[in-house]
DNA sequence: TCATTTAACTGACTTTAGTCAGGTATCCAG
DNA sequence: CTGGATACCTGACTAAAGTCAGTTAAATGA
């Protein structure tokens, strides 16, 4: 079962990973070395700051800098300082100059090419599935990419990820949210021991949260469950919830409880199938309605 | 349209290729550089000429060499004359040693690992959709990848096609296929300006076949389309067929004819749906049950 | 304000990948 | 049985990719 499937995407890696991205590096480097096209592609005609250009390609720092010196030499980039008034003085930004644009746009035209060359000998209704499936595997494979992880909540991501939270749920709620009416929760009680808070990445871009509070002689307490809408519906939801519960079980919480609001109807409907039972309020949080609890298994090991 | 096709294709290239690709390589180089470990696996527990691994991983014969004196020089592989008797003494064979097939048995470990490491994060049901979506891409890029050019129809791989041909319609054929009650085509009537032969190949293994004759003052005749079944059902022989009613059109016939066998019931399926209508026998074919014939639209240009 | 960290950079270096021009033994067609 | 092709090999080389230690200037935190 598990080995007819890793065969299946073994066989897949084989065939359209090795062989599409050989072609597709193949067209990417038009004379200039790959790793200059890929660096002049990414800079884009928006231009990037230095950092997010060695994230983003997972190069050396050393390595970068020279590689931004030989395409400002080519004169095709130019490296200067952020724009941003009263932003880091250090961080630089690469912008391609006219010459560089030129160069770019010539790369999007081969990228194109080399798509079209892929579809064009299929026939209609054939390249309709093509990309159809391309779709399904690339919105899977982003779902499997997500990193569930702890992280402190006072982390940059973090905050991020509650503040997205906030206003999602602003919007969504009949009468709106005002944290003022809605029980506080402080970072002190979202981190070791008292709880947990998990960051969901993809990319190390944050996607998603949520959080565990493991009150001293009473359940465990699930708190700010939220996933990014550019990710919903790919079971991160479920994953990070899975995750909290397990957090609460191996250190001998046997059961969880959470509020919620009715406007959250597919929150909603993932608690049920996660195997809880609406409860009556066990709290008199201002924009709850529906109180779950669930019974955990006792933690393997 | 065909731009958000394109685009498709390109988001798909970008994520799937270069991330799942640039990891693959990473799980399958294990502290040995990325050609030799590729190289190792190539070979495989049951060893490979070194023709063949020069073709599959597209490498410089002198490289080849060296790569193989250096897994040599690491006890990992041994290079020796082909044990087939009879064989030309010029072909040597790789194969592993235990030390060898240690290393592969690592990195076929590492590949499952990999290949686990993406289905691991999804649910049962999304593994299989993933799975499924997969084999989907691979059929219809493999169906892409096949490349029909015109091929003397002396060359070893066009005979091995016409050996296949003649096994399979002999195979299928209510009464078997005796080649002796047959018209024969000889292989001066398959060669520019007489008619041309088309081969398929898939990563320049032979899959397929097609042949047109341009007889003087007559309707062209389209002979011998066959498809490997490792690759029927992508349209291969549609293809062949319009590229033969092309080779065809543009040399100035106007009609293309044919015959066929009533055991061949996709085929015939084939001519219907690509504008053939059935025509009286215009010949005296031992095996033909139905003849057909289309008008061919003038040769663009 | 001063030690520490950080972003980007430079210089010196190694490894990997790949190319190209021969060379040797074998095969094959005429 | 000879001349040319073929399979694999060696030597000499280059370019690309990447690593690492250390520098500078700005930011940060106590």
């Amino acid at each position: 079962m598990r080995s007819d499937l890793v065969a299946a995407v073994r066989r897949f890696n084989r065939t359209v990973t090795q062989r599409v991205g050989a072609l597709d590096d193949e067209y990417m480097a038009s004379g200039r070395p790959l790793a200059q096209a890929r660096l002049l592609w990414e800079i884009g005609p928006d231009g990037a700051e230095v950092a997010a250009l060695r994230a983003r390609l997972g190069l050396d720092s050393g390595y970068l800098s020279r590689l931004l010196r030989t395409l400002e030499g080519d004169g095709l980039v130019t490296v200067g300082p952020a724009e941003r008034t009263g932003g880091d003085a250090r961080v630089r930004v690469a912008a391609l100059t006219a010459a560089g644009r030129a160069e770019w746009a010539e790369l999007d035209g081969r990228s194109d090419e080399f798509a079209w060359s892929i579809l064009a000998p299929l026939t209609g209704q054939r390249r309709e599935q093509l990309v159809t499936a391309m779709a399904e595997v690339e919105r899977l494979l982003v779902a499997s990419m997500v990193v569930v992880r702890p992280c402190p909540p006072s982390d940059p991501r973090a905050r991020a990820c509650l503040r997205a939270y906030a206003r999602d749920i602003g919007r969504r709620f009949d009468d709106g949210f005002d944290p003022a009416l809605s029980k506080p929760v402080h970072d002190e009680e979202l981190v070791p021991p008292a709880g947990v808070f998990l960051l969901a990445t993809l990319n190390s871009e944050p996607v998603g949260c949520g959080a565990v509070k493991l009150h001293p002689d009473a359940p465990a307490e699930i708190k700010r469950v939220w996933v990014a809408d550019t990710v919903r519906g790919l079971g991160i939801g479920r994953r990070i919830l899975g995750d909290l519960e397990r957090y609460a079980a191996t250190r001998g919480w046997t059961t969880v409880r959470l509020d919620t609001n009715r406007s959250l109807t597919e929150a909603i409907a993932m608690y049920h199938s996660a195997g809880y039972r609406e409860i009556e309020p066990y709290n008199s949080e201002h924009f709850a309605h529906h109180w779950f609890e669930k019974q955990l298994p006792p933690a393997p090991g």
